[in-house]
DNA sequence: CGGATCATTGACCGAGCTCAATAGCTGTGG
DNA sequence: CCACAGCTATTGAGCTCGGTCAATGATCCG
């Protein structure tokens, strides 16, 4: 890309900031731009026809969202920033621009949506199946993929957590009580948590024996 | 395209079909086609940690499998026939030709990557989430998508049940068996099911409310 | 006909839900 | 600076849904 286009690219992306609950785009809206996450965690949640929130999957730093935007496709999810969030917005047509002069643009985009899929897939494998316990253990594991420089880890709310493992907020808070006596995890702040990686694996081991 | 372009596809797509239970892909190799449905219906499954078999996504006519291929990834998960399965095989090599001379193609090509997106999404809110018997009532809303020309759906076996709504075989026969009780379904035959959709909407609110 | 596989049904039990009370934390106004 | 209101998290008690274990039918081949 020459010099030219580059100003071109810069003077049409937007880097953007949300705070924890704001939304980057809602179920229904057809979007005109698609996001890479630069960091924070931002999470999809759909509402199943008996009115209760779901969590169905999670994006962090280098993550591609609202690729639907890509192929003129409504948003299927509501997208919100779990943590504080920051965002590059890349307007759709400034997307169909640069695939035209690059193609292996296009298979990267792709290879985004493939990586989506997979960790739709491995979201079901993971925080759908078998006790609470193993559950909650497996989204510590997943959330240690997004720790900070500082080395903590958003820890969800209790509510989130239930919305995401699909369990009441008490069992959430009990399990999370629990490990915290049992020194898996200690939680400098309400919402960080901090783990040693090597202990969450002994803890998950012991779990699937 | 023109008359040699047909000739060059035809030669290279190969449409094969496949009995109950015999795999597409498996998890871990890497592909050099994608296939496209034409009749039956196939499965996507992954193994937990602790090696329990998770039914992750279906697929049924007109939907694409196997993309991952496209982007030089290996299969994320083991692709099973559920029922008798018609494919057409598609080699990636000629995919690339093929869109190279008609973008357009490659556009389509995202909006499937999109719609498994969305239905693996889908998945999580609608039949991992409540009550077991409300999971059951969903996947035969799911299923009857996939309804023959002689309007008989395909009932998986207890144990796919099981694998798709993550319950037991036992808690799968005793709601099937409930159900066809209260007259929601009739099984002419071991594995197919026949429902009334206005028994099965309302079946589902009265869930719902 | 005998064996194998899958579905069904029963009895019992425990993980996790509901309801309810208590404890911490945050911000707001006096 | 303190008191109070509004949240969220924690903890307890009791109950239910769904899991486990086990026995019995139903089907399908060989």
């Amino acid at each position: 890309l020459d010099e030219a286009g580059l100003d071109h690219i810069h003077s049409h992306i937007a880097s953007l900031s949300l705070a924890p609950g704001e939304t980057v785009y809602q179920r229904g809206e057809q979007g005109a731009a698609v996001y890479t996450v630069r960091s924070g965690v931002v999470r999809f949640e759909r509402v199943t026809e008996r009115g209760d929130r779901r969590i169905v999957r999670l994006a962090g730093p280098g993550d591609l969202i609202g690729q639907e935007s890509v192929v003129s496709r409504v948003h299927g999810d509501d997208a919100v920033a779990c943590t504080e969030v920051e965002l590059c917005r890349i307007p759709c047509h400034l997307l169909s621009e640069m695939s035209a002069r690059e193609p292996a643009l296009l298979h990267e985009l792709m290879s985004r949506w493939q990586r989506a899929l997979d960790s739709a897939e491995a979201w079901v494998t993971d925080l759908t199946t078998g006790p609470a316990r193993r559950r909650v253990l497996r989204l510590l594991l997943k959330l240690s993929d997004y720790t900070s420089a500082q080395g903590e880890i958003w820890l969800p709310s209790r509510e989130e957590m239930g919305a995401m493992l699909d369990m009441s907020v008490e069992t959430a808070s009990r399990l999370i009580s629990a490990l915290r006596r049992e020194g898996v995890l200690q939680t400098p702040g309400l919402r960080t948590v901090r783990v040693q990686g090597e202990v969450l694996t002994r803890a998950l081991a012991a779990e699937d024996a």
